[in-house]
DNA sequence: ATATTATAGTTCAACGTTAAACTAAATAAC
DNA sequence: GTTATTTAGTTTAACGTTGAACTATAATAT
């Protein structure tokens, strides 16, 4: 019936960016150990890596999530004790945010749960094109992000 | 503090993807009329591309979501007069979803407001760069949607 | 023919997210 | 010093999504 014709580049681009994500999405989480969700784990590991004192405002902006969002995340994280929440002694407005061994062990535990996924990945296509790949996402992101209007 | 190791690879592709889906989705929904929602649109555009009559199950598939999200989809548009909705005649289970006059014109709309998102977003990276990712992307969703376990 | 199994669609609860309204505290202006 | 404004965090409603339970119809087996 004649109307065959592609859609946008742009338009594939992002719909491909949305599946993927809905996708990768569903098959971490369950891998995830006790149903802890990406977000939760997103948290834990990034006080795995950079250590310290955490404000939840300062971890919405890493994450690019709303503060509201934190907020829910964060609550889940110290319900199960993984995470310390306390009132910033210097700032009466503000709170901190520390990890707890059970934290770095449940990061430790996901992380060994995700390892078969990620490396099945990478030797099906290869770290090379990801690593080509890569760079467009960021700029991409980067780009979306400081031009939120 | 030494702690400045990168994440894996893999990780930072899949974080930039989901942070780019979350920006780009806000993004493109805040130019869409009517507060229509890129799911709603996604319906639209494909039922305008390629014509004809969908069940909602098809179309379930052909965007990768449960039939669930779809029938909720399916409601809002009809709610606005964008979709008709009728009983498949030779399959007592079935539904058949078609445009409506009002649809294909919305569907017009949204295009035109997209339009310059894409054009910018499209000028300042390059088609050349979308279309040499593009190809990865589509490996990815097609794997992880073959391998959901 | 009858009974079993598979498929289409709906509904519901649970979740994460946003946006907006709100409280409380800090900072800046005057 | 008082007032106004900005900032940190919480709460709430609305939304889209999943997954599971459910109904109804179709297809298959025996």
């Amino acid at each position: 019936m004649s109307k065959k014709a592609e859609d946008p580049l742009l338009f594939r681009f992002f719909n491909e960016v949305g599946i993927i994500e809905q996708l990768a999405r569903t098959k971490f989480e369950n891998v995830l150990p006790d149903g802890l969700k990406i977000s939760q784990f997103i948290v834990l590991n990034h006080l795995v890596r950079l250590g310290g004192e955490w404000s939840p405002n300062r971890l919405a902006n890493a994450f690019q999530v709303t503060k509201g969002a934190m907020t829910n995340t964060l609550r889940r994280l110290e319900a199960r004790g993984l995470v310390k929440v306390v009132s910033d002694p210097v700032d009466g407005r503000g709170k901190l945010v520390t990890l707890t061994s059970t934290g770095r062990n449940m990061r430790e535990r996901c992380i060994h749960n995700l390892n078969p996924l990620l490396m099945e990945l990478e030797s099906e296509f290869g770290k090379k094109r990801f690593n080509q790949a890569l760079p467009l996402l960021v700029e991409i992101r980067k780009y979306l992000d400081e031009h939120r209007s």
